[in-house]
DNA sequence: CGACACATGTAACACGTTACATGATTTG
DNA sequence: CAAATCATGTAACGTGTTACATGTGTCG
């Protein structure tokens, strides 16, 4: 989000209000609003460590703004950002969280747990699906809108592979090197 | 996290050493060994919020152990969790963030950008599937390693979406509101 | 006057993570 | 003796998140 945030800024100098309205612009339909707060402490943190700079503007009328700019260090950080490595997809979510969580109690009811998170899935990819058509076409939305239907999609492939297994033998699992 | 610790206990009481032993009997070939010390700061967190309770044991010639058990609020507590419907993936991977961040610069290098995170998600899938084989059919280790190559396709199969889109036209993106 | 938009900020919390400190006992 | 193992813990950091405080000016 920092990164997000010091990407925003090196699009020109601005103040966390217009900060926010570029953020909701850009983001809003897929991940909603963004709190207000969290502008103003992420960018105390990119100033504290000194990837942006602010200049106090005082205005005619309307309360003084606080015009954030990026720094030379700041565009450097963002430019290595960009070139590092991303990292893999988490392989701790937390549907799988729960579902393992379930296993070392061995409670029984997986099969149920497993219907439930499936329903839940299925409805998501509706939802995901409707925002998706009203998204406009190539529009940045629509990306990160599809983005996540994919992971659910993921999902949902996983849950079939724990059906199966929950289908084939009585336990599902047994690697856990006899320690109770 | 917390609550992986929490069902860890709910299987009987331990002490701290051994709850590391526990998980890391369970996890360590998906997800890596975990850190002693972060056992102790989760538990100690666990402790504070009234989710589990600990007695220290002397030994005979050991340093004294702490041993914890799950209290009934933490039971409870674990249950509830359990139940809770389960959030979905988070759609702010770290390699949508990345694309978003070289977006937002207007950087020309997506298509390379691209390029190299595919071979690098190509390369997870492949280290993946090895450890998948290397893994006991049907245990906890191959479910978990499975559902992190799902994620990876997924990713991949997004990465073919942003191609498309690459091929194309010019700009990837244009629902930015008119904001700078 | 009162509500609302503009504008900035802080204090607090949760969570994960790690580097480090401490000390005893066993073993080579 | 030195190193490894057993065992516990803490201080600090990074990050995200939110509830709340504060103030000004405009508009109905």
């Amino acid at each position: 989000m920092r990164f997000v945030f010091l990407a925003l800024v090196a699009r020109g100098d601005t103040y966390g209000y217009e900060l926010k309205r570029r953020y909701d612009a850009w983001f809003s339909s897929a991940w909603g609003e963004v709190n207000i707060g969290q502008i103003y402490v992420t960018m105390g943190r990119l100033q504290r460590d000194g990837l942006v700079t602010s200049q106090a503007v005082p205005q005619a009328t309307r309360p003084q703004r606080k015009v954030f700019a990026i720094t030379e260090l700041g565009a450097k950080a963002l430019e290595d950002w960009l070139h590092e490595p991303s990292e893999l997809p988490s392989s701790k979510s937390d549907l799988l969280l729960r579902l393992v969580g379930t296993t070392l109690l061995d409670a029984t009811p997986v099969r149920v747990l497993v219907a439930e998170h499936r329903q839940r899935c299925l409805e998501a990819l509706r939802m995901l699906d409707g925002q998706v058509e009203r998204a406009g076409r190539g529009s940045l939305t629509e990306l990160l809108l599809q983005g996540s239907a994919l992971h659910v999609q993921a999902e949902l492939r996983w849950l079939d592979l724990l059906d199966q297994r929950l289908r084939g033998q009585a336990l599902p699992l047994s690697d856990h090197g006899g320690v109770p």
